[in-house]
DNA sequence: CGCGCAACTTGAGCGTGGTCAAGTCCGCCG
DNA sequence: CGGCGGACTTGACCACGCTCAAGTTGCGCG
C-alpha cells in the first residue's frame, strides 16, 4: 500500500532532474543525459518553506546552491540599521545562493514569499560532479553570469528610469518569466507585496500604489490586489522607454 | 645588448604572475605555486589601451577574461536610445568580462579611462587549466561571486541612499581599493569624469559637482578637479549613513 | 599667444517622488 | 457577527535632485 500523503509528496519531490518540469530552465539544461544521473545524485530535497520562512540568512555558512521548484522567494541585504534592499525575486527554475561563493558565508538573505519547495545542491557534492563533468562546470558559470547580467538590468532600471518606467519594466520582466514557465504572461498573480515591489525599485509604497492606479486609468492594466492583468502589452512596452522625459542621459 | 625601449616594456609585461605586484589581488591568489606556472602559460598580454580605447564592445564574441594591470577602466551598458549606465570602475588587479559567460557574447562594454595595460586570459586556454587545477576553478567562481556581491553594493547605494550618502560611499569605496593597491587612500586621483561619477550613481553632473563643493565647505574633502584629498575620514564615514533622513526604510 | 572646446561649477526655478496623514478594504479570530 | 490589524489607496504638501542657463577653468592646438 501507499504511505501517508505527506510522505508521498516527498517521494514526488525526489524525482530526477530529467523528469522535472523545470528541466530546460535549470542547471541541467545544456548537459548530456548520461551526465544527468551524476547530477541527480547530488540533488537533495528541502522541506517546503512557508510564507516568511528563511532559506538562508546573512552570515550562514555556505552549504549549497538552491533551485526554486515551486513558489517564489525574495533575496535581500540588510544593513546595520535594519534597512532592507531587495535584490531580486526568484521564480521556479531559478537558482539562488551565489552570493556565498566568494567568502563561504551568505552575505544576503532568502525568504519565501509564499509556500515554496526547493531543490538543494550541496556544494561539496556539486564540486565533485563539476570536476568530473566539464560541461556542467561551464553550465554553472553560465548561470552565474546570467545572474550578473540580470543585476545589470536592475541597475539600469534604478539608475536611468523614472518611477513609471521602472514599474512597467518590472511587470514586463515578470510577465516574460511567467511565460517561460508556460503560464499566462498576461494574467499575473504577484507573490510579493507592494512594499516589496517599492523596495526592489528604490521607491516608496505610496508611489507604487499610485502608479498601479494610474496605469489602470490609462487602460494598460487591470489591477485587483495581487492580481494584475495586462490589457495592452504594447502600451506597457512603450511605458518602459523614456520618450517623454529624456533625463540623465549620456555619460560624457 | 638590450632591445629598443618599447620592446623592453613588452618583455616586462610578459613577466609571470608570481612576480606581479598584483599577485595577491588577482586570480592567482589562493592557488599553489606549482599550479601558477600552468596559469602563467595562459596569460597573454594586450597592448596598452589609451584613454577612450575600448577593451570590448557589446556584441563582441567572448574570447577572454581580462585583468587590469595598470590604469583604470569603466564598464557600461547602453540601450537602443544610446542612454548609458555605468556598471563599475575597474582598478589594477580587478577582472573584467564575466558578462559574456552566459551567452558567449559581451552584453556590456569596457573603455579605458586613462592609459592602461591589460592581461588577457583566453577563455579556451583558461578552461583547460581550470579543468586540470580544481583550486583555480574554485578561485574563479569566488571572483565571479565577488562581482555579484559588488553589484549588490551598487544596488543598495542607488536604491536606499540619498545623493550625498551615495557620493560619500563611492569615495570611501575608491579609497579602500586604492589602499589595497598600497597607494595613499586619502589622496585620490580620480581617473573618471564628473559625468562618469554622476552616471554611475544615477545622478546628474550638477548634483555631483554641488556635492563635492558642499563636502569641501564642510571640511571633509579638499577638491581640485581630479584630485580629492580626504581630510576627515571619520566624517566621510558618517555621511554614508542616513541618520538625518531615514526614508524608504523597511520592506514590510 | 589666444582661440575654442570640453569639463566643471554655480545659480534660479521647477517637478517627480517622498512624507505625513487619513481612509478603505479584506482576512482573521474571538 | 463584529472588531482588530495589516495591506493597500488616496490626498495634500513639501523637498531633493533635475532642468535650464550662464559662467569659469584648464588644456590642446593652430
Amino acid at each position: 500500500m501507499e504511505p501517508a500523503a505527506n510522505v508521498l509528496d516527498l517521494n514526488q519531490l525526489r524525482r530526477s532532474c530529467s523528469s522535472c518540469a523545470l528541466y530546460e530552465l535549470c542547471l541541467p539544461a545544456g548537459i548530456g543525459v548520461d551526465d544527468l544521473d551524476r547530477l541527480d545524485a547530488t540533488v537533495k530535497d528541502k522541506r517546503a518553506l512557508d510564507r516568511g520562512d528563511m532559506l538562508y540568512r546573512e552570515g550562514d555558512p555556505f552549504e549549497a546552491l538552491y533551485v526554486v521548484r515551486s513558489g517564489a522567494l525574495k533575496t535581500f541585504v540588510q544593513n546595520e540599521a535594519g534597512d532592507v534592499q531587495i535584490l531580486g525575486f526568484h521564480l521556479p527554475g531559478e537558482i539562488l545562493g551565489f552570493d556565498a561563493l566568494a567568502t563561504n558565508l551568505h552575505v544576503s538573505q532568502a525568504e519565501a514569499l509564499e509556500r515554496s519547495s526547493i531543490c538543494e545542491l550541496p556544494y561539496a557534492k556539486l564540486q565533485q560532479v563539476t570536476s568530473e563533468v566539464p560541461a556542467l562546470h561551464r553550465q554553472l558559470m553560465r548561470v552565474i553570469s546570467r545572474e550578473v547580467v540580470e543585476e545589470h538590468r536592475h541597475l539600469v532600471m534604478m539608475g536611468r528610469q523614472q518611477a513609471q518606467e521602472q514599474l512597467a519594466s518590472f511587470l514586463r520582466s515578470l510577465a516574460d518569466r511567467y511565460q517561460r514557465l508556460h503560464r499566462d504572461g498576461s494574467a499575473l498573480n504577484l507573490p510579493m507585496s507592494r512594499y516589496d515591489i517599492a523596495n526592489y525599485l528604490g521607491l516608496v509604497v505610496e508611489t507604487v500604489s499610485r502608479l498601479f492606479s494610474r496605469m489602470e486609468e490609462m487602460g494598460v492594466l487591470q489591477v485587483n490586489r495581487k492580481s494584475v492583468r495586462i490589457l495592452r502589452p504594447e502600451l506597457l512596452a512603450a511605458l518602459c522607454r523614456s520618450d517623454a522625459a529624456p533625463r540623465r542621459k549620456d555619460a560624457g
